[in-house]
DNA sequence: CGCGATCGCGCC
DNA sequence: AAAGGGCGCGATCGCG
């Protein structure tokens, strides 16, 4: 491949003619922080372009903005630092040359935007997002609009199982080739010239091939309109990394305050509970004073749950001891005599939301490792649309779809951080029941089937079933609110639900319905004699995975969803059972919890697209698997309510499933107010 | 000191 | 007889 670097507007020109004439491209962003000291080279609204690399058909190019040294040493001078201790050390520090002239900024783009404002030219990347969102703000904040190709998502489609899929790890597996043991990308400033232009240089070679290896494969696995839709929604994405979630933070700050106190308040309580001190975020130090003899200075509790690894050792036949027993939340609730057991509980409600949601959101100017994720009152998620192998997303940076549920005072107050901007207001809609609707719809009949048609609840639907009684006279109970039927929907439909499509057994299942073993089984049973269809499916899907094989349909065992998205599970034919009997939960729920995604991804594609075209400033901001929040002018609020219940169950994608699909919708302030 | 494994836990 | 799907992240702990 021929590679460039680029120093002067008749070199980008070109570069840029060649590509407009190949009509496919590949670009990626070097960044640097907004400004000295500050931790947000990786947020795209925030970061300024130091490289641009570009690729296309037999060529790459390097494009330096800035770049501060050159490439020789040509000198060494000394550094005073302080370390550790606090003393001060000159450490040697090698002097390079003076880097050549290069392009500013405004001048790459004004040459570069023709492309990006080319709806006929594709352009691609290795996690796309980042770089689509990092030139927005270089283009009067418009997302560049040509098909936009993540590389990541198209490997991601024909091997969903891979564990990273950064660029580092594709290249050795894929091409037996390393060239970046320093991780240049993640300080490119400090670098020298020449070893950064080297490193985009490969960074961009090997997302053209990774694009020009994928994508033949995603046409010849029957994945293609899935890719599609997949491509545009990276499009989406892009704008929702720009557009970022507001944060009440004088709430925020108020809540560290709060917190902080009560979870120093309820530390020293359980040392007192316990008459010593030891560190109650240490799962073995809680076994050792929870579950060692009272002779040995425990509390001389009975463990009745073992970890992980404690459940192993007992299953190689090793004897329990205090270490093998779970500290967890179930657990120590079913001590509610011992004030230690009680203590810890309560100090770790308050110590999770701290360290997690009001530290984790604000960082730690003390450590390392925890930079701040709100910038201006504003925090920038990463949704990611390749993370789960099911087809979810996932959030990172921070993840926003593990916010407290605002169903307790303490979740009410997280989720209320989340706010709209000064004039705005937030949209939310959720899917109603929608991994259930789904499998009625796969199943195509029965009870399921017929409760959807007729307005039944579900988790009502599933305990008439469980209990042999009628469904529909169930249901008007539920709404009477005769206390034993919602409880018997609540407890038994609800978990029976959960259950299948989880896969959980009948252990589980029992202390999900808070019952008996005994009486667990026994609604299991008269459940699955009402409705026989769930299994038979279950048995069905499963046979027909399991048919497939590279030697006999060129696939392993597999299952799909709604728009043909494969979970690829080798280990469905496995002769150890347990790792059988996993991979079979994992088949059988990712047609739901695939499907699902599917739907919601459609949806926020439909929804942007159509706010595209009639112009309005209504943009999503977060997805959380089944519910979407838009943020728009308030004066708004109606038609873009009316806007996102189409794009989730109208003309075009209602289509997709033969129940009718149903959302719940709320116009709010603040997050915590849905629901 | 960085890294991975483990446990635990928030959400859907 | 037994079987909880999918994430990301915080804290601790042992290892190299």
């Amino acid at each position: 491949m021929i590679s460039s670097l680029i120093l002067t507007e008749d070199q980008l020109r070109r570069e840029v003619e060649i590509i407009g004439n190949t009509g496919k491209f590949v670009f990626d962003m070097e960044t640097i922080p907004s400004a000295p000291g500050m931790d947000d080279r990786g947020v795209p609204a925030r970061n300024q372009a130091l490289w641009m690399g570009l690729a296309t058909k037999g060529r790459t190019a390097q494009i330096p903005m800035g770049h501060p040294i050159g490439t020789k040493v040509i000198g060494e001078r000394l550094d005073p630092r302080t370390d550790k201790n606090g003393k001060v050390r000159n450490f040697r520090v090698p002097v390079y040359e003076r880097p050549p002239e290069q392009l500013d900024r405004a001048t790459v783009f004004d040459i570069v935007n023709p492309l990006f404002a080319d709806p006929d030219i594709q352009q691609g990347g290795h996690g796309f997002t980042f770089d689509l969102a990092t030139v927005a703000k270089y283009r009067g904040g418009l997302i560049p609009v040509g098909k936009s190709v993540c590389t990541i998502e198209a490997h991601h489609l024909t091997d969903e199982n891979r564990m990273r899929y950064g660029m580092k790890y594709v290249t050795k597996d894929l091409y037996g080739y390393t060239y970046d043991d320093e991780n240049v990308g993640k300080t490119v400033e400090k670098y020298t010239l020449e070893m950064v232009r080297h490193y985009l240089h490969c960074d961009v070679k090997y997302a053209w091939l990774e694009w020009q290896r994928c994508e033949p494969l995603i046409i010849e696995q029957g994945l293609e309109e899935l890719w599609d839709m997949e491509c545009r929604l990276t499009s989406v994405l892009a704008d929702m990394r720009c557009k970022g979630v507001m944060i009440d933070t004088k709430r925020l700050d108020e809540l560290q305050i709060e917190l902080t106190a009560l979870a120093g308040e309820r530390e020293r309580a359980v040392y007192a509970a316990a008459g010593k001190k030891f560190n109650l975020n240490s799962p073995p130090q809680k076994q050792a004073i929870l579950y060692k003899p009272v002779s040995e200075g425990g509390e001389g509790l009975e463990g009745w749950r073992f970890t992980k690894t404690g459940q192993e050792k007992v299953d190689l036949g090793q004897t329990p001891d205090h270490t093998f027993y779970s500290t967890d939340d179930e657990a120590l609730s079913s001590y509610p005599d011992n004030a230690v057991a009680r203590a810890i509980l309560d100090y770790q409600e308050t110590n999770k939301v701290l360290t997690t949601y009001v530290i984790g959101y604000k960082g730690d100017p003390d450590a390392k490792d925890k930079p701040a994720r709100v910038f201006d009152s504003i925090i920038y998620p990463d949704f990611v649309q390749y993370a789960a192998g099911t087809g979810r997303f996932g959030c990172r940076e921070p993840n926003l779809q593990n916010v407290p549920a605002p169903r307790t005072t303490l979740g009410k107050l997280v989720r209320g951080l989340f706010i709209a901007r000064p004039g705005c207001i937030l949209v939310v809609a959720d899917y109603s029941q929608i991994e259930l609707v789904l499998l009625a719809h796969f199943i195509g009949f029965g009870a399921f089937w017929d409760g959807f048609l007729k307005g039944i609840d579900p988790h009502t639907m599933t305990a008439a079933m469980a209990m042999g009684v009628d469904p529909e006279l169930l249901q008007q109970q539920v709404h009477g609110n005769v206390l034993e039927a919602k409880n018997a929907r609540n407890k038994y439909g609800k978990s029976i639900n959960f259950a299948t499509v989880y896969g959980a057994g009948l252990k589980k299942l029992a202390s999900m319905m808070g019952v008996s073993y005994d009486k667990a089984r026994g609604f299991k049973r008269t459940y699955d004699r009402n409705t026989p269809e769930i299994s038979d499916y279950r048995s069905e899907i499963l046979r027909e995975a399991r048919r497939h094989s590279k030697a006999r349909t060129g696939f392993p065992p597999h299952t799909k969803t709604l728009l043909g998205r494969m979970r690829r599970l080798p280990m469905l034919l496995a002769h150890n059972e347990k790792k059988r009997m996993y991979a079979e939960r994992q088949a059988f729920n990712h047609i739901f919890q695939g499907s699902s995604a599917d739907l919601t991804k459609m949806a926020m594609v439909r929804f942007h697209e159509r706010v595209k075209e009639i112009g309005k400033p209504w943009h999503l901001i977060l997805t959380v698997h089944d519910e979407l929040v838009v943020e728009c002018p308030e004066e708004d609020a109606e038609a873009c309510c009316d806007l996102l219940v189409w794009a989730m169950t109208g003309e075009g994608i209602q289509e997709l499933v033969s129940l009718p699909l149903k959302v719940e919708t709320a116009i709010v302030k603040n997050w915590a107010s849905a629901k």
